[in-house]
DNA sequence: GAGTGGTCTAGACCACTGT
DNA sequence: CAGTGGTCTAGACCACTCC
């Protein structure tokens, strides 16, 4: 004895699923849908509860239910990483050219668009651990938003910290005009004597918060997947620590691990 | 004007913040609440259904809602593979010991339970396409359960294909009364004569379906990641694809990408 | 059996979107 | 303004858990 809006939602994705409700299409009215299944509204409403969850479908309000259409995929891959380095001692004019973003992305520069934002501010608890530096230390936050540049909502919200009194060797690393800075982060240290050892990474997924919502721009059961980046220098010194947001639904994550021969 | 149910979300998430409600304590009844909040019961439903979907509340039918505790989250590091590999030509008593499961979570092998499940399937287009292999070659799937003995539901699932008639050289990688291997799918590898020289793990989050709903124990607006692990050989051939899927509350990964010096 | 959350109804009214 | 989804009510009955 199934439930009454589980056995909808079933029938629901089955249409879906066999093409008969097509990606982008509008379903019907959920007052007409209710009387279709011979139910009420409150229960249609629960049984589109959960294809909403599941992100089968779209919602939006005076206007709506929609088939959901596949999302295109952001590509993050750690090569970018050893790529970056490698650009890091490159003229500006090749710096120029292209970004990690648009590496990753397949995309031109063009398509992309950036906004950033500097603050000052102290160190918490869990940054100073990080770091190895005292809590209060001043840090230079760097919040980026990057864009499709025809899509409303970003595919990404990176916060990045450094440790003002490092960076600050070069006044242009403190100067948020000087963005989109060509060659990225590695280039940024690179001018303060800076190379870096390696990278590492940790990812985890969470249910968003309400800013992330809007943010993002999410519906659904959608989580937003975290990637906090430790970058470590050559002397084994955290330089940079930053935190990468972005929509669960649209991300994909590339590792590869290279391995020792016997 | 807030909508109701969010401004009693609102106050509910802030009795759970400020310690008024302690993780694991029982809220009162909806009934109760509702009467508190001079509302009605489907509205006091939607407020915790919002909680919910934030993950701050746990609901078990018949017994009440309850503060979720903060989830104790499961690692997994890619420094696993070399490590993996360096025991993979160790001697056996050296394997049995431990294995990456347990280096990874710092658990012992008394305190996990493991079940796994072999079965012989024809590729799909996709795993054909991992492999360089025509559609429908015979491969050998391995589904693996892992629980903390504790815990009612599994940490993650694994499902693992190998190409059938290149593991077939050795018998024993067919019978899964061998399981649990020591030493794992590399050291199952070495038998036959295969060296791994790197792995590309590829991460994604996306909302459960019923069953992974149903078989991880999730619960409210909580994703699962998927991780595809691709093993490659130190010929370039893709030996090994798996299927990783885990509880994204749960879920911490690692990556550390090192860097060459300049 | 008592108490809890889960499902469902029938209907009212509000808020948003497009024409 | 017409049509859509969003919020809310008051109350009934079912299903699960624990004593």
């Amino acid at each position: 004895m199934a439930k009454q809006y589980e056995r909808i939602a079933d029938q629901l994705r089955q249409r879906i699923r066999a093409g008969e409700l097509e990606p982008g299409q509008r379903l019907p009215a959920e007052t007409a849908l209710a009387k279709e299944y011979k139910t009420s509204l409150p229960t249609m409403r629960d049984a589109l509860g959960l294809l909403l969850s599941e992100g089968l479908i779209d919602k939006k309000h005076g206007v709506g239910n929609f088939v959901r259409k596949p999302r295109k995929l952001v590509r993050r891959d750690n090569a970018r990483h050893q790529w970056e380095k490698d650009r890091a001692r490159a003229a500006e004019t090749e710096r120029q050219a292209t970004g990690a973003t648009e590496r990753d992305t397949g995309l031109t520069i063009s398509d992309l668009s950036f906004h950033a934002t500097y603050s000052e501010v102290p160190a918490d608890e869990d940054l100073a651990a990080h770091f190895g530096v005292p809590v209060g230390t001043r840090l230079v936050e760097r919040v980026y938003r990057t864009n499709h540049r025809e899509e409303a909502s970003p595919f990404n919200i990176v916060r990045s910290y450094l440790v003002h009194d490092v960076v600050a060797a070069n006044p242009d690393l403190l100067d948020p005009s000087k963005e989109p800075w060509p060659g990225g982060t590695q280039n940024q240290l690179h001018t303060i004597g800076i190379e870096l050892d390696r990278i590492v990474e940790r990812v985890t997924a969470r249910p968003p918060t309400v800013e992330e919502t809007e943010e993002l721009g999410l519906q659904g059961g959608v989580a937003v997947v975290v990637l906090r980046k430790t970058s470590i220098d050559t002397s084994g010194r955290v330089v940079e620590v930053s935190d990468v947001t972005m929509p669960g639904d649209r991300t994909e994550l590339i590792f590869t691990t290279t391995l020792d021969r016997w």
